[in-house]
DNA sequence: ACATTTTACGCAAACGTTTTCGTTAATAAA
DNA sequence: TTTATTAACGAAAACGTTTGCGTAAAATGT
């Protein structure tokens, strides 16, 4: 039952040797004896001596570690996006550091100032939604200053010229409407964010867009921004209340969807005869409601792949931090039983 | 664009003062006269100097911070217990560091041995199915010897006297399996995870004390251990296939849960009256299905929170470290439509 | 007037490493 | 035998902080 700490300098004093001689000695130096490492390491294993990885880091000025901060976790998308990012980082030989901001301002702040002083050598983010309300991110651009390297993935800071992978969001909110248009759709809702959430916003961009090209007329009144502090069902019922003639519907993420389809069902509305639904996101609950839902697949482990892959090439070559790099991943329609039609 | 570091020994050869005239200035002691406190103030806002948090850390032998290492964070609940961690914590004022094991042990290993050398003062893990696998958890007991702060949760080692915060599983099982019996369910099946998961065959337990205890017959063609490497939906197919006479199932989360509702549909079963499902965890699949599910509730959010509750009294009091502490967070059923009859 | 206290700062050790550069002793070359 | 080389190790600076202690000058007390 040690307790104490072991450093270099106890193994040292018990050896009767110096410090440097037991670190050379633990990277298999050839200043070093044969003897003398078998009897160092010997010692070293019987105690358990462990580095410290502050003191190593702190020596090295560099950590091998790479941090994320995402909003949430909850949410499947950046689960998958994490995970690609782990993947593409753990073959190049980095460790992921995971934060989450909370969807706040204040603790994005803290958690980058956090990470980026010291805990890792580059940072992969997805910016909060009260940094887009207060539209503040000097914790961002001093990052910048700094050339720290840094790559935003799905959600991009507004205005600041970065690297970044994000996914066309105009695009899928287009693909998706048009798809409930060639389904014979007529009157087409779209349940998104708040206007300054800017995937909700390009999203509900490409619903606008679609319509318009096919010749339908605007609706506001079937243009719902959610409002995610009120009950989220409720607000589902006030759209199908609203509009008695409603055959189709767009949710911008699983959630609404799911929570329509459900609404769908109370009401004994038919999927797909009185009302079609495509969602966005092709996480577990689209394969897995009742009546499976259609949706926009964000590939979301790709573009953690992606967004690694930039953020350790301007991690080794510094240079090309300055100019900064921007990648979409891509988008498809996955077509299940909610928009599935004879 | 400023791109060199700022430390504090350039701030002070800037000043013409010394590093610890500095040092302290930042800190407001009250050694340093107002006049150098607002010169240096003044400096160091204008160049935005941000401390070393690896220097910091070092000299401090502290670091406000947690580190959380979970199998994998898809999971609804994981996110939730590191929801309530992240929430005690923060009022706590220590910040979270995240990472994940893939269920692998050794990345499990290699981010038990990044985090607790220098990075945090105090672990909260739930341990990888892998670790289970080989029954090996020593990257776990040198931790206990070095007396390091640490705290279990939902997936606990085996054989291992240490701090963890669990549900009863046991319990949980039995009593989603007495109210299919209370339902008036006759042949109850089970979907269960790989024995070696505790948490698995701790469910898995319960049922089969409800079903005795009823006088029910166990038959093992009803207690189905999903192999997650194969498709889980052609298991639970399977399990149809081979009871026809079947008419409720216990599935040990959201997801087989999910699945079987999903494939009662494809199959044309009316739920509740041909069968009956019931889950486990709370999340927001099993409130957003059609029937929604009946279901388990583990309050992970509270598990984190009392998880690091714990945590932080033995960082604060290192010799509480010597009485682990067990908590079991209780559960309560939540009866859905998926086997709500009249 | 001198002694004492206070103010305002600097020095240097410490945290635990890595690494460059000596230095000594043993070995090889002349 | 003398000189050059190599092998094996140690001293010390450096990474960027914090903090106890020392000290000169200024302020206060007698």
């Amino acid at each position: 039952m040690r307790v104490e700490k072991i450093t270099l300098k106890k193994i040292a004093a018990s050896l009767n040797v110096s410090i440097s001689t037991v670190s050379k000695a633990l990277k298999d130096s050839h200043e070093i004896s044969d003897l003398t490492k078998k009897r160092i390491l010997d010692y070293v294993n019987e105690v358990g001596y462990r580095p410290n990885n502050l003191a190593v880091s702190l020596q090295r000025q560099r950590t091998m570690t790479i941090g994320v901060i995402v909003p949430e976790l909850v949410h499947h998308f950046f689960s998958r996006v994490i995970s690609g990012a782990e993947n593409y980082a753990s073959h190049a030989g980095y460790k992921l550091l995971i934060t989450m901001s909370n969807d706040e301002w204040e603790k994005e702040r803290q958690m980058t100032d956090l990470l980026t002083n010291g805990y890792v050598d580059g940072l992969l983010v997805s910016v909060a939604k009260q940094s887009f309300e207060k539209n503040n991110f000097m914790h961002f651009s001093t990052l910048l200053d700094r050339r720290f390297p840094l790559v935003f993935f799905d959600r991009t800071p507004s205005g600041l010229n970065v690297n970044k992978v994000t996914i066309n969001d105009v695009e899928g909110g287009y693909k998706a409407t048009k798809h409930l248009i060639d389904k014979g759709a007529q009157r087409i809702a779209i349940l998104t964010t708040p206007p300054h959430i800017s995937v909700g916003a390009d999203r509900e961009k490409g619903y606008k867009k679609a319509l318009l090209e096919a010749g339908y007329e605007l609706d506001s009144n079937l243009i719902f921004h959610i409002d995610e502090r009120a009950s989220i069902k409720e607000q589902i019922a006030k759209l199908f209340d609203l509009n008695p003639m409603l055959d189709a519907v767009f949710a911008v993420n699983e959630k609404y969807a799911a929570l329509t389809l459900k609404l769908a069902a109370q009401l004994n509305l038919k999927i797909t005869d009185d009302l079609m639904v495509i969602g966005f996101t092709d996480g577990f609950i689209s394969k897995s409601t009742t009546p499976s839902l259609s949706t926009i697949a964000q590939h979301g482990f790709e573009m953690g792949e992606k967004a690694m892959e930039i953020l350790l090439e301007k991690i080794e070559d510094k240079s090309s931090l300055n100019t900064p790099k921007s990648v979409i991943i891509p988008t498809n329609l996955v077509e299940r039983e909610s928009t599935r039609k004879p």
